[in-house]
RNA sequence: GCGGUUGUGGCGAAGUGGUUAACGCACCUGAUUGUGGUUCAGGCAUUCGUGGGUUCGAUUCCCAUCAGCCGCCCCA
């Protein structure tokens, strides 16, 4: 039986690729304009890394990293996620120590994670990523959310919606913490399965329960909000100003919980809100991780970011039915008639080419006819047709195949030709 | 990890326990000895995801397995 591809993974071939090329130089362009910079981390790590980086409670350590021993017997994991890797790099060549703060960077690449796949999930997919570490000013949080939003209006996406929430500092979460066990504890029982298991692990995951939903405790769950001391407070008030200041609608979910162990003060999602979407909704997710740096063996460092999936991007996209500009067709097909002239396209096609025209012609030995017709589908501007009586000559046959219009020019002068009807 | 659903040529898709597995699109050839997008004629699956079983006989029935799609958990 032949090999086919491992579960979860894809292939992009070309008439979609261009979509992700369009998407990752826009991505890039805007990184240009926000002055992050790209960096370009491992596809693996020290599966350390992420057990202490992202948490050896969350779900992406417990059951989905890609770990190998390799031949030393070092533990190595393939990237679940971006922001470990990052601040370790950051950690280890002292980017704190760079004049220009804070460190602005951003990524771009493939993640692994050992799923079921399914509509909006892979076991390989491309995050774009970026990270602000040295402030922490809720301006610059403002700033991250605002390059997510603006990359994906810039694309031509609107049904958006951007949910926020404050985590607090180290001791709003401990107060808020011990309030939801307090509120749950005694009826812990009435919930599902998963929810008592949360209880201890992730009080704050019960208020995101579908199942749980409409009972009762639920309403009267303390909200995080409540919890917040007043920097925190006093830090997301700030954050909303921003975001209102910059035209950037947003909605405050308290119940708003990212997966990741390492947020802090704001966590954030952009989710797509177009009809026929998946039951996956969210583009984008991002947050705070003030004490990561200092996690792994730096200085106490601020740090915030996002990461999104190229692949939901795309999805939305299609969602919203919006067609991107994909420029298609060629310039300049060469059909040849006989062994000569054949020969002849060789060096002719060269020297197009190399002048800037796009040019091709046909290596599968078929007839005129069956040229055109690869003219045609190719979408080609011009055929230029050499035979052995133009090679005599000195001259080319060249076809409009829009107007169907033809002429003669000279041989020498046919590069020159198409140079002329750039300008 | 759990559940639902599907698996026939490059693509879409019919079909039946039994001689040569419809059809459409695409592709190739010819009508048109050097000109595309139209038309007409012809060609294109030793084979129905893979392995095993039942049977005189299976693409069709059963089992297993793999894969796709969708959902749960969770996430991007």
């Amino acid at each position: 039986m032949s090999i086919s591809i491992p579960r979860g993974t894809q292939d992009i071939l070309p008439g979609e690729v261009e979509k992700w090329q369009l998407i990752e130089a826009k991505a890039r362009e805007l990184c240009e304009k926000y002055q992050y910079q790209e960096i370009r981390t491992p596809i693996f790590e020290h599966t350390d890394l992420f057990a202490r980086g992202v948490g050896d409670t969350t779900d992406i350590v417990q059951k989905e990293m890609y770990t190998f021993d390799d031949r030393g017997g070092r533990s190595l994991t393939l990237r679940p996620e971006g922001t470990a890797a990052v601040v370790r790099s950051f950690v280890e060549k002292k980017m704190f120590g760079y004049p220009n703060q804070p460190v602005k960077l951003y990524y771009m690449g493939p993640m692994f994670r050992y799923e079921r796949p399914q509509a909006g999930r892979f076991r390989q997919f491309v995050q774009f990523g970026i990270e602000a570490l040295g402030s922490n000013d809720p301006a610059i949080d403002a700033e991250v959310i605002s390059l997510a939003m603006n990359l994906y209006k810039e694309m031509g996406l609107k049904k958006l919606k951007l949910v926020i929430n404050s985590l607090g500092d180290k001791e709003s979460r401990t107060a808020h913490r011990n309030a939801l066990i307090n509120h749950f504890q005694p009826r812990i029982g009435e919930f599902c399965h998963d929810c008592q298991n949360r209880l201890e692990k992730n009080p704050l995951r019960i208020l995101d329960c579908k199942q749980d939903h409409n009972h009762e405790l639920m309403k009267s769950a303390p909200s995080i909000i409540d919890y917040l001391n007043d920097d925190s407070k006093a830090y997301f008030e700030k954050l909303q100003n921003y975001l209102t200041q910059l035209d950037i609608p947003f909605v405050v979910d308290p119940n708003l919980v990212r997966g990741l162990d390492y947020y802090n003060h704001t966590a954030f999602e952009i989710m797509s809100d177009a009809e026929g979407f998946g039951a996956i909704t969210t583009l984008c997710g991002g947050g705070r991780y003030n004490g990561l740096a200092e996690e792994m063996g730096g200085p106490e460092t601020p740090g915030i970011g996002f990461a999104m999936s190229i692949e939901r991007f795309i999805a939305a996209l299609t969602a919203e039915g919006i067609e991107l500009e994909i420029n298609k067709g060629i310039d300049c097909y060469i059909a040849s008639l006989g062994e000569e002239a054949k020969d002849y396209t060789v060096g002719l096609l060269q020297k197009l080419r190399l002048a800037g025209v796009s040019a091709e012609r046909d290596y599968l030995n078929r007839k005129i006819k069956a040229q055109f017709k690869a003219a045609d589908r190719l979408n080609a501007k011009y055929v230029a047709v050499l035979g052995d009586d133009e090679l005599t000559n000195n001259k080319i046959n060249l076809k409009n195949m829009a107007t169907g219009e033809q002429m003669e020019i000279e041989l020498t002068r046919f590069v020159e030709y198409f140079q002329e009807l750039e300008r």
